[in-house]
DNA sequence: AAATATATTTAGAGTCATCTAAAAAAGTTA
DNA sequence: TAACTTTTTTAGATGACTCTAAATATATTT
């Protein structure tokens, strides 16, 4: 069984909202994230019910079934794969990537991926510290907290990054915060959530709450 | 403007198609390259000459316009550096990269491209001997003669082998013919054209002219 | 040049993925 | 629970690319 390319970014998109919800995915939040009609995530979802990679019932929403989750982690892998590729060997930033990768995750090789991920070293995680399944879509999952959820006089280690936006990453530049960059929270502003930190014993800087939502540090 | 990765294929066709012939290119000749139907490749035609990367005029066959040349040596450069990362980064055998090649050639990323190129050392030919063309489309041409027109007693170096037929390449693996090898013709049969070949001055072996034609030599 | 054969195009239809508008179901509020 | 709102689905249409069958143009043969 093959997923067309459309049918493969609707899987991805399934698996990567469910993995941040426990509740059941619904049409309209597919459908902005894939920036479609929900009607036509209704179609799509009949279809992937079909070929039998989601479980689906009208007006219930739908779940990434075993076998779609095995898919999606094989796209996963690629697109994870390609980037480390971008970023270690042509010099692309962090910021540089996902869209490429977008591209690149659809290619359908087995051999070039297996041939790619020991080119590389089989890297475990990917340039914004996302982890890279293996060959049988398995990873070892990591506690993580935001740097938000830090209290005052906390440290920690930036893990992850939100892989998708580019002007987020650009600014994490423009800050020198990378992965690995210790993090010491100096200072919350209940008001606005803004956060003060220290980054790699530097300068004292504001982040917004916003920001520090994002970043995923290791808990100590 | 933008081509559809169908049209980018048609294209692709067409142009490969008017490399080796002077007069224009057929309908029907399209359509049994592609697999498709004439019917569909009328369809087509119309597209393209709409986009004016053809002159196309009905029942009259087709040319590829100076847009459209510039836009297929671009995919034509695409595809043979992704070869050579294939071949010398991943380390694919030269009969296993053109399928793969087809794929990575609508990977649309012009930055991509050029990182690859300075990655790869910017090559100038292929692992089948094709040459690159730069970000300008230009290539240097270079005469080159098939090694059925050498006459008996001559030598040649191959330089260019058919990209897309893996058993002729597994084929030239097995008898031990590479790039830059050299050819001494010993013998030639008028019956079938079968020639008898040295290759690299180690033992006598005969080649069909059907694979005799497609082997390309320098002409020294 | 007429007859025949071949190549090409047109007409109409099917599939895939999308849309809009309307209908139906589920959820919320009074 | 009845009325209203929101979400989801259905129905019908569109655009891209393909097909088959029929019509038309070109090429070849006699």
């Amino acid at each position: 069984m093959q997923l067309s390319l459309v049918e493969e970014n609707y899987l991805k998109t399934i698996y990567h909202l469910a993995e941040h919800s426990d509740s059941d995915i619904s049409t309209t939040a597919i459908s902005e994230e894939l920036d479609t009609k929900p009607a036509s995530v209704t179609d799509m979802l009949r279809k992937l019910s079909d070929k039998d990679v989601i479980n689906y019932q009208k007006y219930r929403g739908v779940q990434v079934s075993d076998k779609g989750k095995k898919l999606a982690l094989q796209i996963i892998r690629k697109h994870r794969l390609w980037e480390v590729f971008l970023v270690q060997k042509l010099g692309f930033n962090w910021y540089e990537v996902h869209e490429v990768a977008e591209q690149l995750e659809h290619i359908k090789s087995p051999l070039l991926i297996k041939r790619l991920d020991n080119f590389l070293g089989k890297p475990t995680v990917d340039p914004h510290g996302d982890p890279i399944p293996d060959e049988n879509g398995e990873y070892k999952e990591v506690p993580l907290c935001a740097l938000s959820e830090l209290e005052t006089g906390n440290e920690g280690n930036v893990i992850k990054v939100p892989d998708s936006d580019p002007s987020l990453l650009r600014h994490l530049d423009k800050i020198k915060m990378k992965l690995g960059s210790k993090i010491l929270v100096k200072d919350k502003v209940e008001f606005d959530d803004t956060v003060l930190i220290q980054i790699d014993d530097r300068n004292e800087i504001y982040i917004s709450g916003k920001i520090a939502s994002t970043i995923m540090c290791s808990s100590i």
